[in-house]
RNA sequence: GGAGGGGUGCCCGAGUGGUUAAAGGGGACGGGCUGUAAACCCGUUGGCUUAGCCUACGUUGGUUCAAAUCCAACCCCCUCCA
């Protein structure tokens, strides 16, 4: 692979894409460049049907899509209603759960409501594709016959998804082996229904992509291109997106805005320009400003990281309703009437709001044991007072419309519903 | 199918009859210091009506005053042989 920091790309696409630190590996690159180049490129993306919603973790795959848009290319999102049923095992070590059918439709709403967000979804600037609609009524006999004869277990052997199970001692059934060769399939797909040739995805996605280049070139004597992005991780070292109360959604039902807005603003100083780049759309001129920033001064690109991305995935209202609850909460150290709230329901307090319950009900603590260690470490306040009695029952006066907290970061007003 | 090795808490990994809710490390969370950062120091990390009690070391039975530790059967994984 050539030093992708020096190259030069001719294509505004490429080149951004460079700049900002989107890209782990290109194949073929002077080809994609120059592709990439002549105007009105497709390329496509896949995403599972997993979940129902997608998390911050696929928010690089969406900002791919977005720069496509960009510059005028024509994106594909493709869904993976088939491959779903099957569970990618890239990066993966243990077997997927199987997935109901009718819970990858529902998956599929909501999934689709996350990218209105940030891609205009009208039919003449992005191609939105099922791969169920060619994998489900595939014939086994024919598909081997057709395909199969282009894949060698020595060489699907070599792959890292494969090997990474081996190699930890974990089951790999068939059924998830044939998931590389349904990608590549999908790959081909696109290429003769929309004449797509790049595709994009993480880092361990390569050998999927590469097996798909491989398969058209093989079928159709054509070339298509690869494009992957560097697995994020946080200066930690930790994966992406992921923190102690599980995902960062891009769904407000799922994470709420403010939670959504803290999560950027406590971003590691090492990471900040870093995700500007990747996840905003501000102009390098504004981001190579903000790096220059020491010491505090970061916490204005961190500010202005979180109220960048919360302004893309919830709005410019919400963006800047959380934003004031975060600087009353944390500079002014006022009681923020825009905190989230968390009501209480009075038929399950009839003794009395009882602490641990309380921090039970609000999900600061999994059970009453857990409440009570925390109460024990000084992590519990209520107003900032400390609480240091597990065994404080309040009244619904004492508790309505206060403010409980978590250690230094988790706030919540209380109501209490009668 | 045969021979051997192994399944311990979120993860890795000690533990071969009692003082073991289970060493140690990692991660995570909390406290301190700070800048809602990092590093560092300290604490917590099964549940409950918490000076006590209950449930736990693949599953199910058994031996024993006493089992993660011994025995039997079963399930799963790995290695070598067929």
């Amino acid at each position: 692979m050539a030093n992708l920091n020096k190259k030069k790309f001719k294509s505004e696409f490429l080149h951004t894409l460079n700049d900002r630190g989107f890209i782990h590996q290109t194949s073929n690159d002077d080809d994609a460049d120059h592709y990439l180049n002549s105007g009105n490129a497709v390329g496509y993306i896949g995403f599972d049907l997993t979940a129902k919603s997608l998390h911050v973790g696929s928010l690089l795959q969406i900002m791919l899509l977005k720069w496509m848009q960009v510059y005028e290319h024509k994106p594909i999102i493709l869904f993976g209603g088939g491959t779903t049923l099957i569970g990618d095992p890239s990066g993966k070590d243990e077997t997927r759960k199987i997935i109901k059918e009718n819970d990858i439709s529902q998956n599929e709403i909501g999934i689709l409501k996350v990218f209105k967000k940030f891609l205009n979804l009208d039919k003449s600037k992005i191609i939105i594709e099922n791969n169920a609609n060619w994998l489900k009524d595939l014939n086994y006999i024919s598909f081997l016959r057709d395909y199969g004869k282009h894949f060698t277990l020595n060489r699907m052997l070599t792959f890292d998804s494969v090997k990474l199970r081996l190699d930890r001692e974990q089951p790999l059934t068939f059924l998830e082996f044939n998931y590389m060769l349904f990608q590549a399939y999908d790959y081909l797909e696109l290429f003769r229904r929309h004449g797509c040739r790049v595709q994009m995805g993480g880092s361990d996605q390569w050998g999927n992509i590469i097996n798909g280049i491989e398969l058209v070139r093989r079928t159709c004597k054509d070339e298509v291109y690869a494009i992957t992005t560097p697995l994020i991780t946080t200066a930690s070292g930790t994966k992406m997106g992921k923190t102690a109360d599980g995902a960062i959604w891009l769904d407000e039902d799922l994470t709420d805005p403010y939670d959504f807005w803290q999560f950027w603003r406590n971003t590691d100083d090492k990471d900040v320009i870093r995700f500007l780049k990747l996840f905003t759309d501000l102009s390098m001129e504004e981001i190579n400003r903000l790096s220059k920033l020491k010491g505090e001064e970061i916490n204005e690109a961190k500010k202005i990281l979180a109220n960048e991305l919360t302004k893309n995935t919830h709005g410019e209202d919400t963006s800047k309703k959380v934003y004031n609850s975060a600087l009353e909460t944390f500079e002014k150290k006022v009681i923020s009437e825009n905190l989230p709230v968390r009501i209480l329901n009075s038929s399950s307090f009839s003794n009395g709001y009882g602490l641990l319950s309380i921090l039970v009900e609000v999900g600061f603590a999994s059970s009453n044991s857990d409440a009570r260690k925390s109460i024990y470490n000084g992590a519990i306040r209520l107003n900032d007072i400390n609480l240091n009695d597990p065994s404080k029952v309040f009244t619904s006066e004492e508790i309505n419309g206060s403010k409980l907290s978590f250690g230094k970061k988790k706030h919540l007003l209380l109501r209490v519903n009668n």
